[in-house]
DNA sequence: GGAATGACAGATATTGAAATCTGTCAGCTG
DNA sequence: CAGCTGACAGATTTCAATATCTGTCATTCC
């Protein structure tokens, strides 16, 4: 795959970094690698991106972005509260579930990535449980729910349903019977916001 | 029964075990150590335990007991069911969070033999939602809960609050603001539970 | 002048030979 | 005889030499 001859743009540099990871793991992918792929010196990747970190935790934020983007619809769906707190947390499970069921190694690759890039995660950690916090704020108002902080509340949701969504128990998603734990959990959680 | 100083049990082998590992760590805690702790050859040790991990999966499992057995007396105490989740839930937090902050060193040793052996952490979990599944039966007898499976109830307490008691969430735990979260996520869940 | 290069120093990773460990077992010892 | 030993083979780990990588920057190129 030769590269276009076009600008060097940090586009084009984040979408070879993925390829390179994606070839050669977390462990293996090199700057020195990114480069070549691209056709250029090592040194122009680092005029775009200062440090290997940097270049890393944008490709990080890219991935988590995209997860961040697919929930968002939930958040203005016009259902009721409750279905929409359930469909957040069902959607937030499948999407997890379905990457590291596709492609295990790619889905491990990106864990390692999140490991290292703690700002960025703890940033998509916020935005989703702000999503949350907005569908849980919906329901307070409408008098579904009776949770009197929904800020507090979304946070205990995204938290408790961690097992589901949290790539360090990837492992757990494939077993028989998460379903019936997930859905056991949602339940319970909903009940506890109805109050 | 023979005096304990002399003859070579299994007990004291599980001890030096223990000894070996708090001062070497799991990477480089050998049976040739723990034999030459206890003065003996390393086959000797082999007589007692088939191999490595069964030695390794027998002190974890001692590990794991000391919590599950400190935490047994909630399940009889003489209070309410809503007090009861509620001290068994903070007793497992505090357990894990003062061995955490007490040993760091000692606590990262032993989730890291826990990772290898599967079974005996699987063993543990089961005893205590089983604990956890008896106080809630007790909460539904008494009407103050209204869940249908007091089980499927008590693995759902137990996997939501796995951020304040798995070994992989150490770190969080000496965060400001744990406590609160902690508090959040109780009061949620037996919310859940009352219905 | 702005973009890119490539040589360089210090840090990190790889490699393969040597050392150590795991698990077995024939034989010793009390 | 029951408990223990120590030598052994194969697996794993250590260690030091070597190679590669990260990040910088004076220089080149358009």
């Amino acid at each position: 795959m030769p590269p276009t001859s076009e600008a060097l743009t940090a586009e084009r540099i984040l979408e070879a970094t993925e390829e390179v990871l994606r070839r050669h793991g977390p462990a293996k992918a090199t700057v020195v690698d990114v480069a070549r792929a691209l056709g250029v010196s090592h040194g122009t990747v680092y005029r775009h991106f200062g440090t290997k970190a940097v270049l890393r935790e944008a490709v990080t934020k890219r991935w988590l972005d995209r997860t961040a983007s697919t929930l968002a619809r939930f958040v203005t769906e016009d259902r009721g509260p409750e279905d929409r707190v359930r469909d957040w947390l069902a959607g937030l499970f499948e999407a997890k579930r379905k990457k590291a069921g596709g492609d295990p190694e790619l889905f491990a690759t990106y864990s390692v990535l999140a490991e290292d890039a703690g700002d960025v995660v703890g940033a998509h950690i916020d935005e989703l449980t702000g999503q949350l916090t907005e569908i849980v704020r919906a329901g307070v108002d409408a008098g579904v729910f009776t949770v009197s902080d929904p800020a507090v509340a979304a946070r205990a949701l995204f938290q408790a349903t961690g097992r589901f969504h949290d790539p360090s128990y990837a492992r757990e998603w494939q077993k028989p019977g998460v379903e019936a734990e997930f859905e056991a959990m949602v339940d319970l959680l909903l009940r506890g916001l109805r109050g």
